[in-house]
DNA sequence: TATGTATATATGGATATCCGCATATTAATA
DNA sequence: TATTAATATGCGGATATCCATATATACATA
């Protein structure tokens, strides 16, 4: 994973809004994440896969369901980009609306 | 300058090696990262021009010269997410290059 | 096997990005 | 003022990105 390829994915919203809800929230479904963003599951699927293609993501099918989290062998660089992110208070009104949402679902996997 | 925005700018190789390398070495002309990154002159300066756009980079034209630096008001999380590339060893290959060519210019501005 | 639920993918169109090339602007100097 | 050096910008084309919509796949259960 080169660093430019990373930061293309942080370059998105929608990516950017599920990266940091299982960054702060840990692995959570499909489902979890498109109500919580209020966003299609078509988008949403194609941004987790994207995620998951770069290695960023890991993806573990439960059932119907499947789980993505942030992968263990991401590079050091790139885990604290995004612990950073996570712990810092730039992520504003969507960034927080989103884990209000996530928090408001019945049976959401977190 | 939101996070989705800042990432943009970090996800061309070219805009990356700008930063890194006066992240690393201090302010410098667009000549110099011309000769650098071996980079045609219009393609570096429209790269400098996006980065100052959003307040990443300031300028400070002398004479001729135009100086690019990093502006000294960028948000706490841009500025650790930009030292901790700077101090990180992920950037391989055209990074160093970039630092042995800078180097080798007489009259380099740094 | 048939049906429903969760997730993934194919398609096409609108928009954005990146680049090379040519040219414009700004400043120093003769 | 004319010329040169350094930098910025206009333009067109190739490519990439993002999305909505429709459809396909995988799994559970009746």
């Amino acid at each position: 994973m080169l660093p430019h390829q990373f930061f293309k994915l942080l370059s998105d919203e929608t990516r950017l809004r599920c990266l940091l809800l299982i960054a702060r929230h840990g692995p959570m479904r499909v489902s979890d994440l498109t109500a919580a963003l209020e966003e299609s599951q078509p988008k949403i699927s194609r941004h987790l896969a994207q995620l998951r293609n770069l290695g960023v993501f890991k993806d573990e099918r439960q059932g119907q369901s499947v789980y993505y989290a942030i992968a263990d062998n991401i590079p050091g660089w790139s885990r604290k980009v995004i612990d950073g992110l996570a712990k810092s208070n730039c992520l504003h009104d969507n960034y927080e609306a989103d884990i209000q949402r996530l928090l408001s679902i019945p049976n959401h996997s977190d």
